[in-house]
DNA sequence: CAAAAATTCATGCGTTTGCATCTACCTCAA
DNA sequence: TTGAGGTAGATGCAAACGCATGAATTTTTG
């Protein structure tokens, strides 16, 4: 019998929501978010992706949280000195933002742990084929290939 | 070129999550979370899934909650008379939950315009091919497959 | 060029979350 | 049977979240 499309792509939406929350919970369980929880790793790991100063929005647009949660989120990190936070020279509303070199330490740190930790678990169901195949079909679900109309200079 | 194990594993990974992170907050800014959230929503959907009345411990077994926090989530579904909680004969430990009529009504009416939105999107970027794909694949990650598998050191 | 509209981030406030802990119940061994 | 140990779910409490809104700045428009 053959699934319709669109039931096709809402079980392959529910077995990427389920994978999601089985592996996040078993990452979530691991003894390493002392230093910083989840949600503040993700932060710091975006902001060590970009060389340069990142404004608070770009930021958003990559993290799974409100303005304002992401707002307060990182005055707490930089009050813990892990983030540096300055006036955009280019626009006055602007805030940007960097990791502090303990910032770029605890990143580095907890993601190697962290890391490690996926690594593992990815490891353990899928082969290298699959690997590179479900990256393929992730960028292109997020709409993250090449065929993105992005605003370049 | 060619990235290692490890790091192809942590790759596909991240682009699991930006995925999830991309198309969620495309879903969680439609307009259709009135009468519930998206998180209340998990809950109704995982119990449409169940036919018997469910456990609460199984319930968070299938979402990314804390067990305090489904708890009361449950709690308010039920008071908002979308969920029926009863104890377990079986087990006086436990609770046993199940969607009300009216439950199952809002689950059905919200489920059809979020599945709308959810084909919407995955099939403009997806093949069918990729849809089968990509849920073989996910469901393996989640180890939701033939062989269980436990993970330690 | 001034006023209106839009944008960026911060803040007030009520709600929800997670951690630690508690209670109630089940399991099992002696 | 009984007491130790384990499990399921609820609750107190501080932290974190989202929504609505505010303040400051930029952009657009007439």
């Amino acid at each position: 019998m053959t699934r319709s499309s669109g039931r096709l792509a809402n079980d392959a939406w529910e077995s990427l929501l389920v994978a999601h929350a089985v592996l996040m919970k078993r990452f979530a369980a691991e003894d390493i978010w002392v230093e910083v929880s989840m949600r503040e790793y993700d932060v710091l790991y975006t902001l060590s992706k970009c060389d340069e100063p990142t404004r608070l929005g770009e930021l958003g647009r990559n993290v799974l949280l409100s303005q304002p949660a992401l707002s307060r989120l990182v005055e707490r990190l930089v009050e813990r000195g892990l983030v540096a936070r300055s006036a955009d020279p280019a626009d006055g509303r602007g805030v940007l933002l960097d990791l502090t070199e303990t910032g770029r330490h605890v990143q580095r740190r907890v993601g190697g742990r962290h890391g490690a930790s996926v690594a593992r678990s990815v490891r353990a169901e899928l082969t290298e084929e699959d690997m590179l195949k479900l990256e393929e079909i992730c960028r292109r679900l997020a709409g993250q290939d090449g065929s993105e109309r992005e605003n370049e200079e």
